[in-house]
RNA sequence: GCCGGGGUGGGGUAGUGGCUAUCCUGGGGGACUGUGGAUCCCCUGACCCGGGUUCGAUUCCCGGUCCCGGCCCCA
């Protein structure tokens, strides 16, 4: 006996038609901003996935050789092979390149609620505008999308040039930048408290990035930090940007908030996270500017902004549905192989005009069929008796009600 | 990587230091030859793995593993 590696996931039937529904309301959205999808391949070079990201990744990373001994990994995310593509074969193509994906990504991580070792990521990328309303684009997509599932969220918006003006000042080196950048996404502020202290950092930058992370809220906190921040210009110019990408995200309920450092290095300007409601697992969306990853990856510097959404955390956050499938199983009454043949070829014309048929594949008998019709939740059964066939007739019973009719064989398919 | 709680047929469960391991459900076949979505009968199928304690372990102890959840990190 096998049992599935650690960390995967089995898929019911059940499981997989709303897993598809939701897919495809979040596609709708997608195509109807004109993003195009993508696929890469599950895995890349090892060198491709650790090149821009941090030494806690690269641990969970699955790597393997391949028999030319070349170091492979799983991806972990898919932004990566999205920019390796672009410069690969799409670099040239009209800007700005709006594209999405929907894939399965690795990370050898403990299991936990809506953590999983093999876990799906559906995101966009939009590669070649540096303006704020491409910012916009972008946040403004991930909402609709949440929307049109219903789901309900919260969403932070934040911005890292404010923290890079403040460091700028100071001229930290980027270990040390880094360093505070993950004890603030961590929420850690004894953590960070202590680590400024450490580095004998002046009671100014102490103090400037600990007003930073006292504000969170609503848009008109930007204004005030404005006036606190008003002397490190290149805070300004991102609280400026910020602002400027608000006025073209077209919903109100938004959080503002400095303490979004987001854990990927790649990052450089806005970047935003959202929550949905359920205990656990609560961040199903992940995204921001990040300007210089092209550039990384040996490209010529091209502006980019994009999201993911953790598709496996949304199916936990939306409330449970439905779903209501009409299906049709055609039985002889009686055990007969011309009868059968018969079943087989209505079965084809109810097919054809688009409906879900089987016919009994068990030799069943007229009783155990119906109950197996019933088990299974089959909403119609068509019994086909040697009889009726001769005056061109067949029995439809619908299963809900029990109520039973003879039809005309001709007029069936306006019956089911 | 660390921490907590779990693991009995396919699913859900009962129970026990010793007897053929309980019940429900599901699956296959039959009674029943055009309708009993019923009923009855038969069959199918389980104590996570390894070690220890013991005359004897599914039960107690230890280790592992997997599941659920928490930390870290993230989606």
């Amino acid at each position: 006996m096998f049992n599935k590696p650690k960390g995967t996931r089995d898929f019911l039937p059940m499981e997989m038609k709303k897993r598809r529904i939701i897919e495809k309301k979040l596609r709708k959205v997608f195509e109807t901003y004109n993003f195009k999808e993508i696929l890469t391949p599950t895995f890349e070079s090892f060198q491709l996935l650790s090149k821009k990201t941090g030494e806690d990744i690269r641990k969970q990373l699955f790597v393997f050789k391949d028999h030319g001994n070349r170091e492979m990994g799983l991806r972990p995310e898919v932004t990566s092979s999205v920019v390796r593509f672009y410069l690969n074969e799409l670099k040239n193509l009209p800007k700005p390149l709006k594209l999405y994906y929907f894939a399965n990504c690795f990370r050898y991580e403990n299991p936990q609620a809506g953590r999983y070792r093999e876990f799906w990521q559906m995101g966009c990328e939009l590669i070649g505008s540096e303006y704020p309303i491409a910012d916009a684009e972008i946040i403004n997509l991930s909402m609709d999308g949440l929307n049109a599932i219903d789901m309900d969220y919260e969403i932070n918006i934040g911005h890292l040039g404010v923290l890079k003006g403040i460091f700028k000042r100071f001229d930290l080196s980027e270990d040390r930048e880094l360093k505070i950048r993950r004890l603030i996404d961590k929420e850690d502020y004894g953590g960070l408290e202590d680590y400024l202290c450490d580095i004998e950092s002046p009671e100014e930058l102490k103090e400037a990035i600990f007003n930073l992370l006292n504000f969170k809220g609503d848009r008109d906190i930007i204004n005030e930090l404005k006036e606190i921040l008003k002397d490190y210009p290149l805070s300004l110019q991102a609280l400026e940007n910020l602002e400027e990408i608000l006025d073209f995200v077209k919903y109100e309920n938004i959080i503002v908030n400095f303490g979004i450092a987001r854990g990927l290095d790649y990052y450089t300007g806005m970047v935003f996270e959202i929550y949905g409601k359920k205990e656990g697992a609560r961040q199903v969306c992940g995204g921001g500017r990040y300007d210089n990853l092209i550039e990384l990856f040996g490209g010529k510097p091209t502006p980019a902004v994009g999201f993911a959404y953790g598709f496996d955390r949304i199916m936990l956050n939306i409330d449970d549905f439905e779903i209501k499938e009409e299906s049709i199983l055609i039985v002889p009454a009686k055990k007969d192989k011309n009868l059968l043949k018969r079943s087989l070829r209505i079965a084809d014309e109810l097919r054809k005009g688009g409906k879900v048929v089987e016919v009994d594949l068990m030799n069943r008998k007229l009783n155990k069929a119906l109950n197996y019709a019933n088990t299974i939740g089959i909403s119609k059964v068509i019994i086909i008796g040697e009889r009726e066939l001769e005056e061109g007739r067949v029995s439809l019973k619908d299963m809900k009600t029990g109520e039973q009719k003879s039809v005309k064989l001709e007029e069936l398919e306006s019956f089911v």
